[in-house]
DNA sequence: TATGAATGAGGCTTCATTCAT
DNA sequence: AATGAATGAAGCCTCATTCAT
């Protein structure tokens, strides 16, 4: 989710206008209709309230985006391309594989529950089963490197001899990502019911460490227990 | 999404059946309601669909159950009150702690599977920031049941000495239900990426073992281990 | 064109209300929608200009034909049927093959003339190249007769012995209708820069006439001239 | 009906030869119009489908042609100018009546075969009343020509004593043009209806001859009986 | 001469819902 | 308990056209 300058940069002589700076419009757009798609879903989303949530008019989301599922589908892929960037700045490479675990849980937990945006849009994809992350070759190219990073971790920590020998890296993701994922998507049904306790901070940072236990634990190899990672913030 | 035909006449030979039994309608109607919803989201569903496919017509349904709102906070109820019927048959209470929670983690692992439409429709509730559950003293009282149970065996772990001292009922709770409704709920999106490899019968029970292992590892005092749940069907 | 009876003929108890008589409602759209399509084409024609038109509204047009091209789809299957109704009145079988010519030749003439919006709706047709009289049956068949009234005078012409042998009832059909369909299809254009002289009443018989003489003309032996039909109304 | 991608950025290598010349943008823009107008008529024409097809822009469009109507009303007139030129060259003073009447009727009726752009762009004038004909002084002098042939014929047939006295050169025009327009334009439907039998090469030719039989025959004298111009290709 | 960006008006269609019996 | 007909509001989208350079 970019920001938006809000103080027009567009250095030209043209006086206090949006118009004639295209790329800007299309970020005003897609800003907005992340936060609606996130909001209501694909079909409780109004064209109309994305456009007068806008800089512009609904007109122009068309001539930009074509139509609603076109402009759903790009709000999609601007959303994966935003978090696999933050992936790239972790640097796993350069840890040894445990730490490199750890720091990648963190990541993706501290991840989703800072884009509930993002985690809510991926849970209308699977309401409409992947329908419009299956037609864009961008997003399945995105995903491909979050596993490379887990299968590298693994390789290492199974050359280390620490990981055991038959560690899957695709579980290993799933593992992740389950956690982090419900985390986020199903809180308000989940304090809904029980309380929103543990979404105060204290408790967030203890789900965390449970989760960075629970990985790790599963792929070290039994006799190799490490300290629990509990408040390791 | 096909079209409907609005002129409904479904004055066939389906009379004498179906008339007159009121309680049947109601199921028929919320049994296609269910399936509706949980296919497209509120928003995505058209009465007219869920009228098409039913016994009846689309005027009943609201002689019925009012609005569509009224509908699908119908379907919830009946979902939530199926779920809690299938958990109060598991006699957690005759086991010893820790295979009581192997066997809740198992239960609920395969219930989500074996119940999609009721992670979906969980996921819309989500979606809609719980809403219409937040409406529904029925569910809330149904869920309280559910922690009960994970309360009871933890209670019963800690005194017999083999659970850890601060273990969190509802952390154990939120752990469970994260990895057994996120295999359901997140199939779409990650199955298109990765491919469906982790759906295949042999590796949903090595995830369920997996899901067992780790859960009850974070339970267990450290020097208690337990033989691991691999495979354990 | 049926004529939709204004002083209501529903005899039952209810008021003066057009209510819940779905057939008049039906033919009161067909009506205005054989003008309206008929005057500015499939395209030209806007559905809310029909419904003003209407004793119903917008909304009704599509209850009961579903959407623009099912109602423009419907327009022409009645208009096809009209003239088919009118066609099988003439009786020609009672006739020697030359007068059932001849009164062929007349009928279709001064059907044409009378039936404008017929032959506006069938150059709309050929503009969209049958695009929707291909996916009608009903037209087909309703063509269908008309060709094989043309097949038994053409067949008992020639058993009389007054046709030439080598007459072609295809291409009688189309000799007949050429001339018939342009007199109306093409008054504008062709009046609009030679004058309407030729759509005065007189001058309608002398072409009506020209029609007959050149039709018949041409399947008669050479031997067998007969007297021109001028003026024969 | 292709969708057209709205944001037309044509920059592509294509500069320097169109560029600065602006009578074949125009040539280029009429070609594609014709088309365009010929086969979705003018409400079923879309200026971006216009655009898309041509060397140029849309605003380009704008700029020479003004609007959608005056952009239609230059392709009629050019249509029309074509047809003339062509007629132009028969050289018809040349030749003794009859064969210069025969000469005219085939080439009417070829010219209409290899033209069908002219002939819908007929259709399409008369379904909107020839309005657009009507504003044009261009294409009424342009008719008046072609009326002028067949006066020039009748005249000189009357003269040589082979033409009865009443034929009348506005009906003898009206008679030709009739079939030879119909055969084209209402091909669609009657194909449809009855197969395209006739319009395969052979029958073509012989309904060619029909015409000239029938055209030549309603204007000579019973007694000056002609050999018939059956296959006389 | 040429252009990418922008737009207001209005097009077709669909929605959940109610009417009248 | 049940029904076919009816509906106002609002949805998405497209159209010819103009703006500002």
């Amino acid at each position: 989710m970019q920001k938006i300058d809000e103080t027009q940069t567009d250095s030209q002589l043209n006086r206090s206008r949006w118009k004639q700076n295209p790329d800007a419009v299309r970020r005003d757009i897609l800003r907005v209709a992340t936060q609606e798609f996130a909001a209501h879903g694909l079909s409780g989303t109004r064209m109309a309230n994305i456009a007068a949530k806008t800089k512009t008019s609904k007109r122009m989301i068309y001539y930009y985006f074509g139509d609603k599922e076109g402009l759903y589908g790009q709000v999609l892929e601007a959303l994966y391309a935003a978090v696999r960037q933050g992936e790239d700045q972790l640097d796993l490479a350069m840890l040894p594989p445990v730490e490199a675990l750890q720091k990648l849980v963190v990541f993706t937990f501290d991840h989703h529950c800072q884009h509930p945006d993002f985690v809510r849009l991926v849970m209308i994809e699977n309401i409409h089963h992947a329908k419009y992350l299956r037609t864009s070759e961008i997003i399945r190219q995105l995903n491909k490197s979050a596993i490379e990073k887990v299968q590298d971790i693994c390789r290492r920590g199974q050359q280390d001899g620490v990981f055991r020998d038959d560690v899957d890296a695709l579980k290993l993701h799933w593992h992740i990502s389950s956690m982090a994922f419900f985390n986020v998507s199903n809180r308000p049904t989940f304090s809904e019911v029980f309380g929103d306790r543990l979404w105060i901070s204290e408790e967030q940072e203890n789900l965390r460490a449970l989760v960075v236990d629970a990985v790790v634990g599963s792929v070290l190899k039994s006799n190799a227990k490490l300290p629990t990672a509990k408040k390791s913030k």
